[in-house]
DNA sequence: CATGAATGAGTCTTCATTCAT
DNA sequence: CATGAATGAAGACTCATTCAT
């Protein structure tokens, strides 16, 4: 019971945090306004959180948990790698009250050249990576795509939402709702068919 | 000759910068520390440079010009957009002093979501992202490259090296100069022919 | 309560500022030496005064809200105008524990001639004269001063602090108590009387 | 010769100094600003002063000079005392180009109660009150003014030009040629026949 | 469990002063 | 003599984290 009260109240953290990283930036986002946006005391954050960083952890956690059920998801409904791109960039990762804010936080990857994450969540970022090359790995075996790195690979998927929060920042008309859609069509298709025109060399 | 020494001295603090920042995140180097790479005084630094956000933004500057100075090139000497984009990624900028720096230093990105710097340096990640664009423009009317959305498919250009940078920090294995070319030949290979598995749907 | 506690808080910081700002002056006083003294921690001070000019300003409030809380009991009481000079001078400011430290640290009127501070305080001074100024209208007005213009006059009041911090400082010979209340009495006389010998034209 | 230049040079660095401490307040000027106000290099303001607050003390020795000359001529010529006050505030100072910056300037009083200034400096202030004082002492010998502490009376007269300063600065209205003539006028009133009205007690 | 007042380590930035040219 | 590029000491301010209530 206490238990679920508890996972709300950690979600509503986790969730304000996600807002707030996103719309200030990590560095620049307080504890405070991530308390109070999520309507809880500053203390209680470091009740389930050991610390500031712990939150982005938990949120590229999350992101990752998401973006390995739909990979896993996609690909055993036998679509094809293709649709598993499309899904990723847009339709799964776009819906639900997040749309999108996961791209702009996670474009900012403000762990991956920080020294004092070092160990700890060198071996996170490795670990997510994994899983997902992983993914990509069985779908070579399975002959959806072409050989190559799985590894490296997979840090360009990982890397799509920073392309689309590019675009989104850069250019930002209208709803989200809109322009998302499409860029996961397009890249989807860039990576998939290549950007060559068929014919040339 | 005082212009061609002050010239010299920007360049070897921008150089510093570049370092540090790349190497300990942009928010967690400290000034300090870019004066003592550049083995200058503390204040010279703010005698170049307004501020420590104007180091970054004169190094997205010269990342920018880099980028753009290889496009134009690569495409105008006839060759394909396969090479241009083998070429962004490993040859070109991986040579030199900075060798992959560059990379670490712009996939932190950390001013895209940054509000304090919003107003004039939105326009300015806005024009990078156009000129880049225009190039790929330049490319689909050559018949080089497939119709797409230039701008789109520029901001994925933008983040190969996040991409590539994921890739290094995750699985840095000895030095740079092995693992980049071959990224930089396997990124190239995806984005030209597609993830997908010949006659695969 | 918690408000009760907060308050004294603020008061016991404010003290500190008094003491701090008067003995080292303004600009060379720390915000640390302040929450050093009032026996709180540096951030501390930020939570109950938004900066260090902040600070001034609380006080100088302080000072005025005394200042004018003696006039208008000494001249409600019926005294003569001479006694709220000597008053304002020596007796009542010079009492309690700032003991005269008020003196010193308005004589600095750091803020006077200070641009930053310009707007919103140039009318928070002119309020300060205006109010002293419509006391001495009152004392003309009830026939106990010569008419003249009351603004300045307020002001060669509120100067008087610097001048007695001027004899303070360049003649302190033992503690305050003896000097201040004699110079009380002679500024009053000089202002009362004139400084003109009887009879001289 | 050379000295002569020299003497021009020094004048010209102290009135650029005037100037802009009056301005914009002693802690708040550069000594950038100071030499480029004087059309000299930076360093050449430390060829002729050996610190930026040998400055103000320059400045503020030049004001007592003139004050103390103000005063003998005045006193010499048997003028009444009255009208050195009335010269003091606003005739002779005010005239020439500095035309009341000194009023400004003087009312920061930036060194009393500076600690760093203490040994060698308020032997200064007291040197400058000390010829007033000798002044004021020989007007009471000469039965101009009534009996008096001079050292205070003298305070209380360097501490005129802070006054009108407070009323410029918080009812600057137009040039300051109009309003410095009356408040002059004013002051030496009121220290001339007290603020007393005729009759009351 | 929940809170938010208190804390102080950590940084950017300014600017008086020096000194090589 | 004159200069202004270089310097680094010094200080205001922020904010992650703790802990008494």
């Amino acid at each position: 019971m206490a238990d679920a009260i508890s996972e709300i109240k950690k979600r509503r953290i986790l969730d304000a945090a996600m807002r707030v990283f996103a719309e200030r930036g990590f560095h620049h986002a307080t504890v405070d306004e991530v308390a109070r946006t999520a309507h809880v005391g500053k203390g209680t954050v470091y009740l389930y959180f050991s610390s500031k960083e712990d939150l982005v952890v938990a949120l590229f956690d999350r992101f990752a948990d998401r973006l390995l059920w739909i990979l896993d998801r996609v690909l055993a409904e036998g679509n094809s790698f293709r649709e598993a791109v499309y899904d990723l960039v847009s339709k799964e990762i776009t819906d639900g009250e997040d749309s999108g804010r996961v791209f702009r936080l996670m474009s900012q990857q403000p762990f991956l050249s920080d020294l004092s994450l070092q160990q700890e969540k060198e071996t996170f970022v490795r670990r997510v990576i994994e899983r997902v090359a992983s993914g990509i790995r069985a779908a070579i075996d399975r002959g959806l795509i072409r050989p190559c790195d799985p590894r490296l690979c997979a840090c360009l998927l990982l890397s799509l939402p920073g392309a689309v929060s590019l675009y989104e920042s850069a250019f930002a008309s209208g709803p989200r709702t809109e322009s998302l859609p499409r860029a996961g069509v397009e890249l989807a298709d860039l990576l998939w068919n290549g950007m060559m025109k068929e014919g040339a060399s």
